[in-house]
DNA sequence: CGGCCGTTGAGGTCTAGACCAATAGTAGAC
DNA sequence: GTCTACTATTGGTCTAGACCTCAACGGCCG
C-alpha cells in the first residue's frame, strides 16, 4: 500500500513547513523513496493507479512523473508502462576519439553514419574553421553507441579543401581521427569544449531512444592541430544516462 | 496578431509531415520564432491570451511554456508575466577558486555563507575525504554570485581534523582557498570533476532565483593536494544561464 | 501450426473550468 | 500627502473526463 508518512494522504500538507507543498511535489518525494528500494527496470504503478491510490487527478500524477523522467529517474514507454531508470554512465572529457574513450571504460563502441554532406560554410562556421564564407565544408552526422545503446548524436564539420578524399574514406566506415592521423599526418593537440544543457527535440529523442523534452548535455568541441582549426563538433548526449568526467591539473 | 504560417490556427496539422504534430509542439515552435526577434526581458503574451489566440486550452499553452522555460528561453514570474530570457554566460572549468574564475571573466564575484556546520562523515564522504566513518567534517554551503546575480549553490566538505580553526576563519568572510594556502600551506594540484544534469528543487530554485524544475548543471569536484584529498564539493549551476568551458591538451 | 485481428490497458494529448498565490495599480481613509 | 485596503491580472496548482496511439495478449480462422 502506498501512503505518505504524514497521515492519510497527500492532501493539504500546509502545516508541516509553514509553506505550500504542492501535491505533485509530495508525490514525487514519495516516488523517490520508492525508487531507492527498486532495481533498475522495475515497473512502477500506472498513472491511473497512482491517481487512485493518492486521490489526485491523473494530471497531477503526470506532473510528478514528468519531473522524475526529466531527472533521469524514470523511463516511460507508451503502451507498456513506467519503469525505474538505469544509473548514469561516465564519459571522460579528454582529447581522444570516441572509440578510445569508450574502450577505456570497458564498453564496446560503435557508430552509425546518419548523414554525410558537402555544405557551404555560413554563419559562425567560416570563423570556426578558418575558411572564407561560401567555402565547402564536410558535414558528418553520426549516431554514437556503446554496447549497442545510443549514446550521442554527433555532428562534425571539417574544411573540405584541406581534406580531399576524406569523404570517401569515412563513408567506407573508417575512423575519422585515424584517417586524419594516417592520411594527413594531423594530430589534434588542443581543443576547446563547452558543456551546456538543452532539451531533446523530436529528432534527437528518436535517435537516442529518449523522450522528447528530456534534458540533454550539449557538448561543443573546437579542435586544433598546430594552431590551425581542424574540426567543429556538436554532440548531444542523454543527460539522464551520461555524465562527463575530467581531471584538472595545476599548471 | 499571432498566427501560424500554415493557415488559420494550430489545429489538425496532421497532413504536413505524415505524422503527429502535437498542438503544444506547434505552439512552441511558433514562440521560438517569436523569440528570435525579441530582446531579452520582453514580455510575451499571457497564458490566457495565447490560449485564446490559438484556440487551445490553457493546459496546452502551459505545456509549451514549460518546455521553453526548461530550455532557458523564457522566464516566468507569478503575478507579473512571462518574459524572454537572458543569454548564457560561460564558466571556465579550471583548477582555481571561484573568485579567480569570475574575475578572469570580468565579473565581480561575491559569496553568501548560507550554512556552516560540523557534521559526521557517513555514506560516501569518508572514502572521498580519506577519513573514517564518524569523523568530523566541516560543511560549508555558499551562494555564489557574479555582479550580484546568483550563479550557483556550492556545498563544500572538508575533513575537520586537518583544518582546525578553519571554521572561524571562513565564518569571518575569508576566502577558503586563500586560508588553505596561507594558513595550512596547501595548494590544490589536482581535481576530478564530473558534470551532469539535474533539475532544480524548491530550495535551489529559490536561492538561484530560478523556477522549480529547471534543468541545472550539477558539478562535483574532488580536490587533492599532494595525493591527499582535501575537499569534496557539489555545486548546482543554473543550466539556462551558464555553460562550462574547458581547454584540453594532448599530453 | 501460424498469421490475422480485436480487446485490453498502458502512456500521450487535450479540454474547460476551478481556486490559490503573488503582483501592481488604484481608490479611499486618515 | 501618505498609507492602507481592495481589486484586477498574472502565473501556479488541480480536477474529471475525453479521445488518441501504441504494445501485448489471446482467440479465431485458414
Amino acid at each position: 500500500m502506498l501512503e505518505t508518512v504524514s497521515g492519510g494522504s497527500l492532501g493539504s500538507v500546509s502545516g508541516s513547513r509553514g509553506q505550500r507543498e504542492p501535491k505533485y511535489w509530495a508525490l514525487k518525494q514519495h516516488l523517490l523513496d520508492l525508487l531507492e528500494a527498486l532495481p533498475a527496470g522495475s515497473p512502477i504503478p500506472t498513472e491511473r493507479a497512482l491517481a487512485g491510490d493518492f486521490s489526485v487527478s491523473r494530471t497531477t500524477v503526470r506532473q510528478a512523473l514528468a519531473d522524475l523522467t526529466a531527472e533521469g529517474r524514470l523511463h516511460r514507454v507508451q503502451g507498456k508502462g513506467t519503469f525505474a531508470a538505469e544509473p548514469k554512465v561516465a564519459q571522460r572529457l579528454q582529447l581522444s576519439s570516441y572509440t578510445e574513450d569508450m574502450r577505456a571504460q570497458g564498453r564496446e563502441p560503435s557508430s552509425q553514419l546518419l548523414e554525410i554532406d558537402e555544405i557551404v560554410a555560413e554563419g559562425e562556421l567560416p570563423k570556426l574553421l578558418g575558411i572564407r564564407t561560401g567555402a565547402k565544408v564536410l558535414k558528418l552526422k553520426r549516431l554514437r553507441l556503446a554496447d549497442g545503446e545510443p549514446m550521442a548524436v554527433e555532428t562534425t564539420h571539417l574544411p573540405l579543401a584541406r581534406f580531399r578524399g576524406l569523404r570517401k574514406e569515412v563513408s567506407e566506415g573508417g575512423s575519422l581521427y585515424a584517417a586524419l592521423r594516417e592520411r594527413y599526418g594531423l594530430v589534434l593537440d588542443r581543443a576547446e569544449e563547452t558543456i551546456e544543457t538543452s532539451l531533446a527535440g523530436p529528432q534527437e529523442a528518436e535517435l537516442l531512444g529518449a523522450d522528447v523534452g528530456m534534458p540533454v548535455l550539449l557538448l561543443s568541441r573546437h579542435s586544433f592541430a598546430g594552431d590551425k582549426p581542424v574540426e567543429f563538433v556538436r554532440s548531444i548526449y542523454r543527460g539522464d544516462r551520461y555524465k562527463f568526467v575530467t581531471t584538472l591539473l595545476r599548471p
